[in-house]
This record gives structure tokens, sequence and C-alpha cells, in this order.
DNA sequence: ACCTGAACACCGTTCAAGT
DNA sequence: ACCTGAACACCGTTCAAGT
């Protein structure tokens, strides 16, 4: 139900007191279920973040696994309004761990590849995405006020036909990707 | 005065209440000075990121700009308590600009570097240093208040001995140095 | 085990009115 | 131009008491 009102009526509006309502039941009520609302949020961004689970990395090299598990994170986010915000704000309070952190360290494994690498490679991934889809996010909701005209990522239609209509979103990825590479090729080379 | 109640009580504190007792005057008097309370954290924010104006950035590579730039931002949010979470969302409400942007941009015309790239890596820069610190300095308020054991980034002392001592944060900046790198070379050979 | 009722201690913002 | 006084419409959290 926290879902739904946070998709219907955004993260502000998304008040114990709405919630209990919603429920129909008496605000102190949910204080029985969760200890305070922070937890309550959190457990909605484990909702949110819950397609992160099975993200496809089988037989990836490091580089796509970045660039698919990036795209698949902002897609988690953009499923839902105000989404960035809860889950910067989750993440932040070390309530929710990074949620690309499973797939790339799979990866990792799987290709030789030093788990301090891909941690810090998965730092980097989460931070930017949540970063940049939060200000994404902001553009849209501003949007829906009026009080902006272009929200930058435009409507579905011409994404396929520009590259870089994402506003530098898959680009930015794709340098991570490749400075993950040089590091993994540099560490190869210190060991001989 | 804002940035004084800021640095001592934390952003939870930070009240239009508490400001305006702070200033002697009645809470109402602020929106004169304000529109309301998210321009003035805005302010506060311009306020905390004021030593980005001032980065030594001349004769850099691209690569080494990233870095002094990142580790430049990280000092400026970490010097205020809650100064991440702050700028955080004074940037995801477009109510502040990239403060790493004009630097990198600079380095990129002496270098002869298309403009593009510098922002997409300012973008990375940007929100990666932002996402990181927002969970740095809040494992820092936690552990003041004694609910965690190790802050993760150690006492100064044994800083200069353990490279890895920043939890990743220089390892990450390093990798998105290179991978701007790689982005320029790849750019260079396109246009033969 | 799960919820109600009622209160506590706060918030940001507005606006007529003052000087 | 700048501020006061007072109100409006909210918040998250607690806790004795019910069933």
């Amino acid at each position: 139900m926290a879902l739904r009102l946070l998709d219907e009526y955004g993260l502000p509006d998304l008040t114990m007191r709405h919630l209990a309502t919603a429920l129909g039941v008496q605000q102190s009520a949910l204080y029985w279920h969760f200890p305070n609302k922070q937890a309550l949020l959190a457990a909605v961004s484990e909702r949110v973040l819950a397609p992160m689970g099975e993200v496809p990395v089988g037989g990836l090299s490091m580089y796509d696994a970045v660039r698919v598990v990036g795209a698949r994170l902002r897609e988690c986010l953009l499923a839902y309004r105000d989404a960035s915000e809860l889950v910067s704000s989750s993440l932040a309070l070390g309530l929710v761990n990074s949620p690309v952190r499973p797939a790339l360290m799979d990866v990792a494994r799987h290709q030789g590849v030093p788990s301090s690498l891909a941690e810090v490679a998965a730092d980097a991934v989460t931070h930017f995405v949540v970063g940049f889809t939060f200000h994404e996010q902001q553009r849209l909701a501003a949007h829906r006020l009026g009080l902006l005209q272009e929200p930058l990522v435009p409507s579905s239609a011409a994404a396929g036909a520009n590259p870089s209509v994402d506003g530098g979103f898959s680009e930015a990825l794709t340098m991570i990707g490749h400075g993950l590479d040089v590091s993994i090729t540099e560490y190869r080379s210190l060991r001989h």
C-alpha cells in the first residue's frame, strides 16, 4: 500500500497518517509493525529494488555487466514516482544494501576479477545511477507541475533515434565500464 | 548562521524556527528574504561549495583533474555536518549546479577534449562523490550516536599508511578518470 | 498479538498589520 | 523595506488502555 501511495501521490505525501487511513487503521497501529518511518521506507525500497535480484548477467564481461546492471537499476528507480529519492536516503542511512553489488560480484568471480575491484565499481555505479536518476526524476516532477518545459528525457518514441537522448546516462556508464577494465588490466600487470 | 546551525546541530534541527530564534527574529521574517526553506538551503549549499570555485587545475590532464576535483568536492562536503545530504537535495532539485563542471570544462578546453565528454564525466564524478560522501557522513552521524562501531574512515593518523583507507573513494575516482581517458581516445580515433 | 484514542512536541507557510 | 503576531494545516512518535 505504501508503494501504491508513493507512486500515486509522491514521497512528500507518503505520511504515516495517509498510509494508516488508506489501510483503515489508526496511525499508531503502524508502529506495531515498524519501529519508525525510516524502517518502513526501507522496506518499500526493498520492494522497488526487488527486480535487481534477477538481472541476467550470466557469461557477461565486467564491462557489459556494469552497463546492464546500471541500466536495470535506472529502470527500477524510474518505475515508481520519487523512487530515486526514497532509495537514495535508505541507501545513505545504511538500511538497504547496494542493489548492484551482488550481480557484479558474481560476474567478477566467474571472470577471475578481484572482488575488491568489483566492490569499488559497484559503489561507483550505485551512487552514479541513484544520483543521476534522482536528478532526472525531480525534473519529471517539476515538469508535471508545469514548472519546466522539457523533462530532458522525452517520451519513449524518439528514444531509439538519438543515442545521446538519455542525458548522458549510458555514456557515463560506458565510461565507468571502461575505467573498470583499465583497473583490471592494471591490477593483473602488477602481479605479473 | 544557517551554516553554523547546520554544523552544530545537523540538518534535521536546521528548522526555520531555530534559525529565526538564533537570529533574534520571528520565523515569518525569514520569508521576506527567501521564498521558502529549499531556497534558503540552496543558498547554504552554495556556501558549502564555494571552495570549488578555486580548484588549482591549471595544466592538469583530464585524468588528474577528475581526481583533484573529486577529492576537493569530498573535502567540501565533509567540512560541515550533514553537508552531503544538504547538497544532494539542492542538486537534485536543480537549485544548485554541478560544482565540478566548471573546472572540468576548463581543463577540457585547454586539452582539446570535447566538452560533451567533460560534461558526462562531470556528472559521473558529481553523483558518485555526493552519493559516496552522503553514505560516509551518515555513518559518521551514526557513530556519533554510538549506534556504530567503526566509522569506516578512521582518524587522520592511520590515513597515510593504508592507501585503501578511504573506503574505495580514491580508487573509484581513479576508475572514472581511466574511463574518461578511454572515451577520449575512442572519440579521437573515430574522427581519424 | 494487534489495535484504538488521545495526546505530545514539533513542523513549513501565510498574511494582515505594524514601523 | 523589513518585521511581528497569530494562525493554519499539517507532521512523527508515544503510551496507556482496550480486545
